[in-house]
DNA sequence: GGTGATGAATTTTTT
DNA sequence: ATTCATCACC
């Protein structure tokens, strides 16, 4: 081939297709980029990016480029400035929905009542905060769980609805009440949950009175892009219509067949209607994909083609056909685990790197099986997902130390940390403590010290109180004196908690240690205290610690966007792929999400996929039966390879057998125990429990149950513990 | 306020 | 099977 030399075009348009080139030059009103899995969505929106600055048509502070996820803000952000020669990309509105959200609503704060100052919380405190206000409210916690609320409140917020918004009807009058009160109690706490930092900028923008601030967004964005648009909530949507109402320049990128976190708020109905919301938008569709071989693409087409909810897309490769996908059925779950191992062996002494593989799973349980496989076998492997760096327990602790320093108001951080280490300050003295903030409307730090002027607690108690309030305030006074890491340092040995620690002979112990260690040194690439606060709650990302080639095994969510040579996929069994609980909840809706994750499995493949169904598995300690799934009656026959070590049929598809395979006769046939939906059941239905024998329901709560057992009186229990009948 | 026993629940989780 | 929370008891 000759050496092409392509005039007048810059170096970053070059091997671009058509459509991807005909997606980063359509710059004038809305565009839908439909990309498909492994389509160049990256180089696209990046490449665009960098046309619109490069062709000077918008200065880097008249963009917004917002993604889901850190990684993508980041990966953007290098890419970008690496296209345009190494420019720094500080102060640019790209970043992930809620960063970009906490930006304006500093800005705004007063006009939703908070301070600019505000802190934003996680998950754990919001539950501690609901709890607290089930329980002054009378409820009980235990029938009512504050987890369920909190998830009912996100599902709320995720749809942009305020507690005035919610339509009485929908929310128990209790709930409804609860979630006013948790709206008041987070402003006077001066805080966001992440649900707010989206809903509070969306009430700023659509209120008129505000018609200024929207203005003034407007002026500023000229271009406005998105990626993984497949999944962004109604909240996110209202949002970007507001900012977009401006400039009209919105161009989203997504792809509909791998919208897959429905069960979170995201709704694909947004992609699926891009162009009746945004009128006269252009549809470019990315079809080629880069990624894998033929067998693999039409594997995935097959499967996804019975959705009935998509736009539709055919995605082609010039790889060539490549190896088909195999199907391979085994007796149980063991002996998958066991299969799936020897197999990565087999591939690796063929010369395939342990770090081009990946497990990929539909739930977290099924991960043991395959670790403990692999511990045995001495393959090197890594679980993605599992608890962040920022979730341990130990970290989140250190930081309500740092919380309860650099902010004073902060009751939720104070409360965490006030008896840990124990330091003889119990569930009874907070509560008084709390009782006497509520009355004075003031923060617990500021009632404690009221407190402490009075006679009304134990001498003991009061000391410590003393105490601990002495050292509060020693430690303030070294904001800005000592440098923040050494301040950590100091607060988190003077406390007694890197002591704490020590003194423990858990095995997870020294971990613990290190990792606070780690947290201290990671605070010095900020400037300051507050900065590094809001980081953590923005950005809680794993330090990545790999440098040994090793499996990959995580959740299908989990790998989304990525992308492995070899790719196996295993426990595709009704029931479990697709996940009953999804098809009880979500009905066809749930099952096509769970068909897109199927697509998404598959389509991380580059040259190799194997799919597995075990007939018997056991969950939660007994032993469950279940066919194939009908995800892989689904792949198209051209395409695929079935093999089984037993005499289970994948789901009616003729099955040979592997040398290494048993005489069919030596195996009795899967028995098939399906499981009942909240459907079959009415008040009244006679239902056997496992452990609690027969009984008839006499309330049903969603997927829970209120039982009389006979004899046993009533208990609440779930549906899928329950079989009709006695 | 700290300890061991008992019982119930158990998907996926970008921020 | 395992975890996690709560409860009864020290």
């Amino acid at each position: 081939m000759m050496p092409q030399t392509v005039t007048n075009e810059p170096l970053y348009m070059q091997g671009l297709n058509l459509p991807q080139r005909e997606a980063v030059e359509a710059l004038e009103g809305p565009v839908l980029v439909l990309a498909g899995a492994g389509t160049g969505k990256t180089r696209v929106l990046t490449t665009r990016l960098a046309h619109i600055l490069s062709t000077g048509r918008a200065w880097p502070s008249q963009i917004l480029a917002v993604t889901f996820t850190n990684k993508a803000a980041q990966e953007m952000k290098t890419r970008v400035s690496a296209a345009l020669g190494g420019q720094p990309v500080e102060g640019w509105w790209l970043g992930t929905f809620h960063a970009i959200c906490a930006r304006m609503l500093r800005a705004n704060a007063d006009l939703v009542g908070l301070n600019s100052s505000f802190t934003i919380i996680d998950e754990d405190d919001q539950i501690r905060v609901l709890k607290q206000l089930m329980e002054s409210t009378g409820i009980d916690v235990k029938k009512n769980p504050p987890k369920a609320l909190a998830a009912n409140i996100s599902r709320w917020k995720d749809k942009g609805l305020t507690p005035e918004q919610v339509s009485a009807g929908e929310a128990g009058d209790k709930a409804l009440l609860l979630y006013r009160q948790y709206q008041d109690r987070l402003k006077m706490l001066n805080t966001c949950d992440f649900g707010d930092l989206l809903l509070h900028v969306i009430t700023i923008l659509r209120d008129p009175k505000n018609a200024a601030v929207l203005q003034q967004y407007h002026k500023r964005f000229k271009y406005i892009m998105v990626d993984e648009y497949q999944d962004t909530n109604v909240a996110q949507y209202l949002w970007l219509r507001l900012l977009a109402q401006g400039a009209n320049n919105i161009c989203c990128v997504g792809d509909d067949d791998q919208s897959i976190y429905g069960w979170r708020g995201a709704e694909i109905g947004n992609i699926l209607r891009f162009s009746q919301d945004f009128p006269g938008a252009k549809i470019i569709r990315l079809e080629q994909n880069y990624r894998s071989t033929g067998n693999i693409l039409a594997a995935a087409g097959g499967v996804i083609a019975n959705n009935a909810n998509r736009l539709g897309k055919t995605l082609w490769s010039d790889k060539g056909a490549g190896d088909k996908v195999s199907i391979h059925a085994l007796w149980d779950g063991e002996a998958e685990a066991r299969w799936v191992a020897e197999k990565i062996d087999m591939l690796h002494k063929g010369g395939v790197a342990h770090d081009g593989i990946a497990v990929l799973v539909r739930a977290g349980f099924q991960m043991r099986e395959f670790e403990d496989r692999f511990l045995k076998l001495n393959i090197p492997y890594r679980v993605v997902g599992g608890p962040r760096f920022y979730e341990r327990a130990e970290i989140r602790d250190a930081l309500a130390y740092l919380r309860v320093v650099a902010q004073p108001s902060d009751d939720l951080a104070l409360e965490r940390i006030i008896n840990t280490p124990k330091r003889g300050l119990g569930d009874t003295t907070v509560e008084r403590l709390y009782a006497h903030a509520r009355m004075a409307g003031i923060p617990l730090q500021a009632a404690i010290l009221q407190l402490l002027e009075t006679d009304e607690l134990r001498g003991k108690v009061k000391e410590t109180l003393r105490g601990l309030m002495n050292e509060f305030a020693g430690w303030r006074a070294q904001i800005g004196v000592t440098s923040h890491p050494q301040l950590a340092n100091t607060i988190l040995e003077d406390s007694g908690y890197i002591a704490m620690w020590q003194a423990e002979k858990t095995p997870d112990a020294q971990g613990r240690v290190e990792n606070l260690r780690e947290l201290v040194s990671a605070m010095a690439e900020f400037e300051s205290l507050p900065a590094f606060l809001e980081h953590v709650s923005l950005v809680m990302e794993n330090a990545e610690t790999s440098n040994e080639p090793k499996v990959t095994l995580m959740t299908l969510h989990g790998a989304k966007g990525l992308e492995f040579d070899t790719v196996f996929l295993p426990g595709w069994e009704e029931g479990l792929f697709p996940s009953q609980r999804s098809m009880d909840e979500n009905g066809a809706a749930g099952l096509e999400e769970e068909r897109r994750l199927a697509y998404v499995g598959i389509t991380r493949a580059k040259k190799r996929a194997f799919i597995s169904h075990a007939g018997n598995r056991r969950i939660y300690g007994n032993w469950t039966s279940a066919i194939a799934s009908r995800f892989i009656e689904e792949l198209p026959d051209d395409h695929i390879e079935v093999s089984s070590d037993i005499g289970l049929y994948g789901g009616g598809r003729s099955v040979h057998w592997d040398s290494s395979g048993v005489k069919p006769e030596a195996y009795k046939p899967a028995v098939v125990t399906p499981r009942k939906s909240a459907a079959g059941i009415a008040v009244g239905t006679r239902v056997f429990h496992e452990k609690f024998g027969g009984g008839s329901v006499i309330n049903i709560d969603g997927n829970k149950l209120d039982v009389k057992f006979d004899g046993l009186g009533i208990k609440r229990v779930l549906d899928s513990f329950v079989t009709v009948g006695s």
